[in-house]
DNA sequence: GTCTATAGTGTGATAGAC
DNA sequence: GTCTATCACACTATAGAC
């Protein structure tokens, strides 16, 4: 069905579903999701709101698109981190460092798919949870690996897990710049501390 | 003029704004604050939406005294401890604790508060970004002293600082239950990693 | 302090032409 | 793939009775 259609064309439509995804992200950010009209976000990229159906059936389907970004795709592309060669320390900072890129790279769209998540529906929001969920486990199971190596100090690892995936979140909130230096100022620093503690 | 009316009848006023306040944060948690109606929020409490406005001025008003408990709150509350005794860590511990046990009290309000900010007006939203920022940099500092009284490492504080209250209000986001136990459960674990690091 | 009634505006989404 | 036109509904806020 759409296979068929001219490349030329497949891409085109491709092209605009991200614009649109992109430009939604920006303003929901700016004023909050339900604040926003679907005029709102058809006025920035030069088309008419009704216009935008064709790309998504929904204003919630812009959201999940946007939710899907932060979740899924840390998922698939930064906990085969955790599987990589190295000890516990060294795969948790491929994986921090890795995170913060990403979310330097899509930056807004972390800003809202972390906070909007009320306003998807229950199935939509119920399989972001999921991936949501499954990152944090992730985290957690290779916390306790390192205590039980012996590499980090027992303590209670559901909860340090939360501390380090939400220290590591809110960076999209505050961070200026664009460049993998940027991100690695705060990642060296967040690893230090986290690591070796603040205590000289 | 206020002062002039019977105390009943004034303490009946004062009770009804901070049952709005607080059905108010219910909802908006829940469903985001532009998708909440001043209808839903009436109808909780059991009166009419027009009658809401006998008690505050706009809907903007409301998420305004919710931001204000979680920003001028704990900076009239809780920055006082970095002026007592003891040592900066033993200072930021204090901190700490106290911060987390006001998220625990005012859950909900965190929830809403440090992410509906954009839906403030211009000048409530400078207002409460001054609150979060001057207690940012009152944590700054405290890391900057014990830096130089050489208690701490040298790294970069304003980062640490960041990090450090990202991690503490990210708890709003998944707390449960409600004693001074589980917010010591919280912090234990959070100071033990900050303060000694995780490798053993 | 709460009510009813309503003004005025904006919303998400659809139908159908081009 | 984008348009114009429109439906049906919801919204914040106000006026004025009680």
């Amino acid at each position: 069905m759409t296979d068929s259609l001219p490349v030329s064309r497949r891409k085109r439509t491709a092209e605009r579903r991200t614009e649109i995804v992109t430009a939604a992200a920006r303003i929901f950010a700016d004023q909050g999701y339900a604040a926003v009209g679907m005029r709102d976000i058809a006025d920035t990229i030069g088309i008419r709101g009704a216009s935008l159906y064709h790309h998504f059936p929904s204003k919630e389907e812009i959201l999940y698109a946007i939710c899907l970004t932060v979740t899924k795709e840390p998922v698939e592309r930064n906990l085969p981190l955790l599987d990589g060669p190295g000890t516990p320390a060294e795969r948790l900072t491929a994986l921090m460092t890795a995170h913060v890129r990403h979310l330097l790279h899509r930056r807004v769209e972390y800003m809202v798919g972390l906070h909007e998540r009320p306003a998807l529906t229950p199935e939509h929001r119920a399989e972001i949870d999921r991936y949501l969920y499954y990152y944090n486990r992730r985290v957690r199971d290779l916390l306790v690996a390192g205590m039980r190596s012996g590499e980090f100090r027992e303590l209670n690892p559901s909860v340090a897990a939360l501390g380090i995936l939400d220290m590591l979140n809110g960076v999209s909130s505050w961070i200026r710049g664009d460049t993998d230096e940027d991100t690695d100022e705060v990642v060296v620093t967040y690893t230090a501390m986290l690591f070796d503690g603040l205590r000289a």
